[in-house]
DNA sequence: GGCGCTGTTGGCCGCACGCCAATAACGGTA
DNA sequence: TACCGTTATTGGCGTGCGGCCAACAGCGCC
């Protein structure tokens, strides 16, 4: 007996891992380029090539999802050894904030989505990776200035600073409203204040 | 004939101003304490004693109702005037730092939920709400500084010092990492720098 | 070449939202 | 006081989205 010609099977299987990272791939594409509510599951399945029951199977909910893009999104490389703590403060403190600039200038779009206000609601959970994202970036820039990271104090602190970057970054790529080199000559002047003025007269200010 | 029994009336006629604030108050505590997903119109109706449908009627979408409380949030009451533009420069800025956190601290949960990042997706609608209000209080800020409102890159300079306001006040507020004295010390010492080290380099700096 | 494991599909169901015609409260008028 | 027009308000319908689940099919193994 003749085989039927032989049809091509209709989709891949995939490694779990792998399905995985490109659904979170296309999600990561959507959720950047538009806000929550306009990306529907159907579209990231759609871009994906998948069914959309797929994403509930890898993700849970569409939500769930979302925080994983969000987690994604917030990692910031390792800070290059060669800003190590070494020279006077000033110095130090202008090579970090450059370095930072550099690596945020590679992602601009995709930083200002992320430290960008969708506006009133809290979300508890969002805010916990973000929170969780600041932290660990205040422990490196309180290393790369030379002061201990522990310091529950000083670490809030620089994280509070971490508000004056994200917000000057926008004025930086979004508006065009300021230069990179005036970027830079804010936030240094700015941290070197801080370090300078505002961590050692902390405990001074009752507690 | 017997006029049977007056029934009360099942809903009471209000003018449409009344109806439209008495909605747009409930939903402005609703979606100050959950995120906007996790509200739904019902809730508001439910909570407003009034149908569903009439939300649509007064605000359109619920997206535009989303939009009307913010606007509602963000305004900030009118700077007073005693802060004006008198005395040495440290005396001023402490004074305004102060008059902003006694405001804040009465609508303290709120204003930390505005002005709280959802997370990834920005929405240009809500990013020009939040922006124009940032830009007003920036021009409040430079007047009780006794500076030129009017210089573009000052007023960009000052609302990426929002983004410090707004994060110092989040930990003001919400995680009970710093105080009250230790914000107004921080805010203080940081505007005093911008004012006096970096607004006036800012055409050196490139442009 | 069959057989089982499991990645993947497709469709069902409930819910939330926008819309619209019908309804009833209230002020004015005779 | 009884009626009438105006319009604020209701209630239900249609649509689209997201979570769930049972059936299906790609792929490796015996």
């Amino acid at each position: 007996m003749t085989t039927a010609p032989a049809e091509p099977p209709r989709w891949r299987r995939l490694e779990p891992d792998a399905r995985r990272e490109q659904i979170l791939d296309c999600a990561v594409r959507l959720f950047g380029e538009r806000p929550y509510a306009a990306v529907s599951t159907a579209d990231i399945a759609r871009g994906a090539g998948v069914a959309r029951g797929l994403l509930n199977h890898y993700f849970g909910t569409k939500r769930d999802l979302y925080l994983e893009v969000v987690r994604t999104l917030v990692m910031l490389p390792e800070l290059d050894d060669a800003i190590a703590a070494t020279g006077p403060l000033r110095a130090r403190v202008q090579r970090s904030v450059e370095w930072f600039l550099d690596v945020v200038s590679v992602h601009a779009r995709t930083f200002v989505a992320v430290t960008g206000a969708e506006g009133v609601g809290d979300d508890p959970e969002i805010e916990r990776i973000l929170a969780a994202a600041d932290d660990a970036a205040a422990r490196k820039v309180l290393e790369t200035v030379g002061l201990d990271a522990d310091v529950d104090e000083h670490r809030a602190v620089i994280r509070a600073y971490g508000g004056l970057v994200k917000a000057a970054v926008r004025e930086w790529v979004r508006g065009q409203t300021l230069t990179r080199s005036q970027v830079q000559l804010l936030l240094s002047q700015a941290l070197i204040t801080i370090v300078r003025d505002v961590l050692p007269e902390m405990e001074t200010a009752d507690d």
